[in-house]
DNA sequence: TAGCTCATGTAAGCGGTTACATGATTGC
DNA sequence: GCAATCATGTAACCGCTTACATGAGCTA
């Protein structure tokens, strides 16, 4: 006998629905795990941290807060606050911890690329050579400036707590790289001489 | 004096509108500067090109197609089969070829990275080292996988016109590389003896 | 007094995916 | 007889962005 729903049983709670939730969602609720707080604070505490490769708008962050609720993996509390505007501070609860760490449970999967510059190249024939070269080269050049960012962001966190953060941002300084050298390779089998 | 908007003349043609047209627009554009072709066809078409870098669907290039066909970058011609489904044929114009090629001509920007991964990796202080090594050695794997893939793919590709896609295939090879060697870091400085 | 920070939201629209619908011909 | 290829589309939905709306207190 297979598991049947009892019907009359409205299906509650995590996502009864086969389909996963977004990743926002999971990047959300992941920083109610680091404490209590309001969409705003999420706001500023995802910009402080995977802002580079993950980002999310205020219109989102509060949606996400809003489906958070119902699935009660967030509790919801009004705070009344004289001298600012009112907030509403949002709390993990037990059965977040348990969606956060199931998500985190599931195997990495690879980021899938979407590179406009490579949809360029492929449609580049009628172009002269040349031409896709300067291209080759300005990209480089901010393949090399977003390198530096990447290290410089890194230079300033000294603290233990990010960690996780540098080893982060450590993939954006070998991505980045990895792209300047394609970049030159590229150029070198364009250039004239070959 | 400003140029002014000469009221009553409808804004034609090229995106008169000021936002750009979506990357996909001039990926389904750009096939068609290959020659005429079908909804079907260009579909073919991407898939054996610049598919693993951008991908749309049929519901999409036959909605982009509409739009190309509306601004009229391309034109539309009704081809009538015995022994097949009916066709439309699409034909780039010279009004097309000058957008296609303005285009090529604007900077070709940086592909913004949305890394789930990563997401995960500033998210994972609760979970033990040991276990987001694991999630590591996974990723690493995978990466390798597919590094193997696009290496693959260009030993299959011998002609010469398929110069630039080799070059784009080749600039998967160099990203998956990049980033099995970071995992490969991020292991080490998270594995005991740190 | 002007602008920043804190604070929350709505509405509209866009890009894109998924599922569904249809139907003839060719080759195994 | 069954699946694949050719061929085009609609409808619903989702994730996300942008623009708009509001408003109090603090600081230069």
């Amino acid at each position: 006998m297979t598991t049947r729903n009892t019907p009359g049983r409205k299906p509650r709670s995590s996502h009864s629905d086969g389909r996963p939730l977004p990743v926002t969602t999971y990047a959300v609720l992941g920083q109610l795990a680091g404490g209590p707080s309001s969409g705003y604070e999420i706001k500023a505490r995802l910009e402080a941290g995977a802002a580079h490769f993950w980002h999310a708008s205020y219109s989102q962050i509060y949606a996400e807060l809003r489906r958070l609720t119902e699935l009660e993996l967030v509790g919801e509390e009004h705070v009344q606050q004289d001298a600012r505007p009112n907030k509403r501070v949002y709390t993990i609860t037990a059965a977040g911890r348990r969606a956060l760490r199931a998500w985190l449970a599931e195997p990495w999967g690879l980021a899938s690329l979407r590179d406009e510059s490579l949809v360029k190249l492929t449609l580049a024939e009628p172009l002269p050579d040349t031409e896709i070269v300067e291209h080759l080269r300005g990209l480089k050049a901010a393949h090399e400036r977003r390198c530096a960012e990447f290290e410089a962001e890194i230079a300033t966190l000294t603290g233990d707590g990010d960690r996780y953060l540098v080893l982060a941002l450590r993939k954006g300084v070998h991505a980045q790289r990895a792209f300047a050298r394609w970049c030159q390779e590229a150029i070198d089998t364009l250039e004239p001489g070959d």
